[in-house]
DNA sequence: ATGAAGATGAAT
DNA sequence: TTCATCTTCATC
């Protein structure tokens, strides 16, 4: 079988809302280490939760460019997580990539999490970045060329879909997105 | 200049 | 449930 195609930036260009759902099942690797994204968030500018709502800073500048390109922040001064950036240029929205089934370089995505238990390798959003090897040095990144490798998923698979996490402002919507039953989810989806 | 909060994770 | 750890952003 080949390789689906890897996802252009077009594949970007359109609301977050739908594109959040799409990336289920779709492969993310990050110098050829990674797996299939499992669970994602959406946020949209209009979102009190998302980092753009108050406006372009430093830190979110590039949630207002163009789609397809990786926004990276700093959690809690210890982890990093990663968002694509859709829609139009000045939209600034974008999906934050929650959790992976690893599939790829399992040996370093273990050396690099200290662990052999590949259920708690990428089941997170500071997870996965500590596994992928990502930092703020691949912030604004294209997400269509190296060190990036991102592939569309085969067939449709079955999403769960829930109230967001870790979120006070607006989480009442249904804006998180999973592989329904999939042991590498961040959080169990509630049936 | 200062401080409170934060799209988390790991340990208790 | 607590805490590590520190950047960001609003406020003073």
């Amino acid at each position: 079988m080949p390789n689906p195609p890897r996802l252009r930036r077009s594949f970007f260009n359109r609301s977050v809302h739908e594109v959040a759902p799409e990336l289920i099942g779709a492969t993310l690797l990050v110098d050829g280490a990674g797996g299939v994204i499992v669970e994602v968030e959406a946020y949209h500018h209009t979102d009190p939760a998302a980092h753009s709502y108050t406006g372009r800073t430093l830190r979110n500048a590039v949630m207002f460019g163009p789609p397809g390109y990786a926004y990276v922040y700093r959690s809690y001064g210890i982890h990093w997580c990663i968002n694509f950036v859709c829609e139009q240029e000045g939209s600034a929205s974008a999906v934050l990539i929650r959790a992976l089934q690893p599939t790829e370089g399992l040996a370093v995505m273990r050396r690099r999490r200290g662990l052999h238990d590949d259920r708690a390798l990428c089941s997170g959003p500071g997870k996965l970045c500590q596994a992928l090897g990502i930092t703020i040095r691949h912030n604004e990144l294209p997400l269509d060329r190296p060190p990036f490798e991102l592939r569309a998923r085969r067939e449709a698979p079955d999403i769960a879909r829930g109230v967001r996490i870790g979120i006070t402002k607006a989480a009442e919507k249904l804006w998180r997105y999973g592989l329904r039953g999939s042991p590498f989810l961040s959080k169990p989806f509630k049936p």
